[in-house]
DNA sequence: CAGCGGCGTTAGTGGTCGTTAACCTGGTGG
DNA sequence: CCACCAGGTTAACGACCACTAACGCCGCTG
């Protein structure tokens, strides 16, 4: 029943292996050998399916920053009853994110570390792609914390992705009983540390004496 | 009248640029030729003060980690006024952990990145260093939330570390309009999510229509 | 059956990189 | 004045690595 899963492409096969090396030992760190090593061909035989070693990591970037932000999109726009609720809308997003960072690890991983191996022309295209999450992401934020000025938000949506993307570290085996409170768990810290940015815009305030 | 600033050491110096290097363009990345010429001296030079490229990551992360857990251990043994006040040892901690982010971003950086770079005693000392900081937060958060497991602690301190670590991400200037507003925006956040994470702890509750 | 194109293989090549070797030099203490 | 040493230098070496060349096998189509 499931429409396109049963027979994985040899390209998808790489992709993969590559993904998963390139994030556990750096771009540099994993050579060409290696990444035909683990799909069961051996080196030069990646060249039938990608130019270089640098084309899988493009590959790889653009697709999951094109699918983030499609996803992104997607949710944005699908507005479930009709009623046009920011909150509803962000949360969507949080969750979306969530089910990413907790699927892709790898790719969540190369996503913001090998970004500068790149060349030129695909840096920028992975760039502009990330760009346009992050300003859906704000103009959200925007609208459900009226009082967060755009570039607060803007800072804002940065440290809730380091939050939610530092999920490849808690990797040890144990460290949560399951997938779902994981992803519970990061939801309220997410929502939790947009709200605090917004309530308290004192100096200081919101805690203290008031925290107890 | 700066106590100990005014002569940095060769060894400091070339410590500082390959920090800064290694950040930019990863360990493997970055060639010895490189950091020895960002100190003013060409490639094998180095070889008078480190025994080899590996010496000088091993013992930048070896020293941010013991900073990291030095500064934790202090700010969780001075009680300022000798009322037992875990919050204000969570606030503490926070703040330091800022503190760090915000003035040694490059060795923020490696300090996640490039630990498996390292050889097996090397790097067994480093994550000893790091386990030692994690628990500390995790001590100080489970006084102040009671409600949270031990395990869900340590996650939530995970996915702080990486909201904190966000930092260089938004080193685009123009970004905030300051470093004290930044520190300010990062400390809410943080103390937030922690809130956030400990308040609700039925399903999914805390949010939705009591969001507006 | 002939031809051919997708998909692998092994051998080789040019270049880079970490590290070592051998040598030089300016300041310093006896 | 001299020996020495900390701290440089350049040259060379060996390993590794991304990539290319040349070749082989197999399933398909006519």
């Amino acid at each position: 029943m499931s429409t396109q899963a049963p027979a994985p492409t040899r390209r998808e096969q790489i992709l993969k292996e590559a993904a998963r090396l390139f994030a556990e030992r750096g771009f540099h760190g994993v050579g060409v050998d290696e990444i035909g090593a683990a799909v069961g061909i051996s080196g030069p035989g990646l060249y039938r399916h990608f130019a270089g070693k640098e084309a899988m990591l493009a590959e790889l970037l653009v697709g999951i920053s094109g699918r983030l932000l499609a996803g992104g999109k997607r949710r944005a726009a699908e507005v479930p009853e009709g009623e046009r609720d920011p909150a509803a809308v962000l949360d969507s997003l949080v969750r979306g994110h969530i089910d990413f960072a907790l699927d892709d690890r790898p790719l969540i991983v190369l996503h913001d570390r090998e970004l500068d191996r790149l060349r030129d022309t695909d840096r920028k295209l992975v760039r502009s792609l990330q760009r346009q999450y992050v300003e859906l992401w704000v103009q959200v934020v925007c609208e459900v914390h009226p009082r967060l000025s755009e570039a607060e938000a803007r800072a804002c949506v940065h440290a809730v992705f380091g939050l939610l993307n530092s999920t490849p570290h808690l990797s040890r085996p144990g460290a949560l009983p399951g997938r779902a409170a994981t992803a519970e768990l990061l939801h309220r810290l997410a929502l939790g540390a947009f709200r605090a940015a917004a309530d308290g815009s004192g100096p200081a305030s919101g805690e203290g004496g008031g925290g107890v």
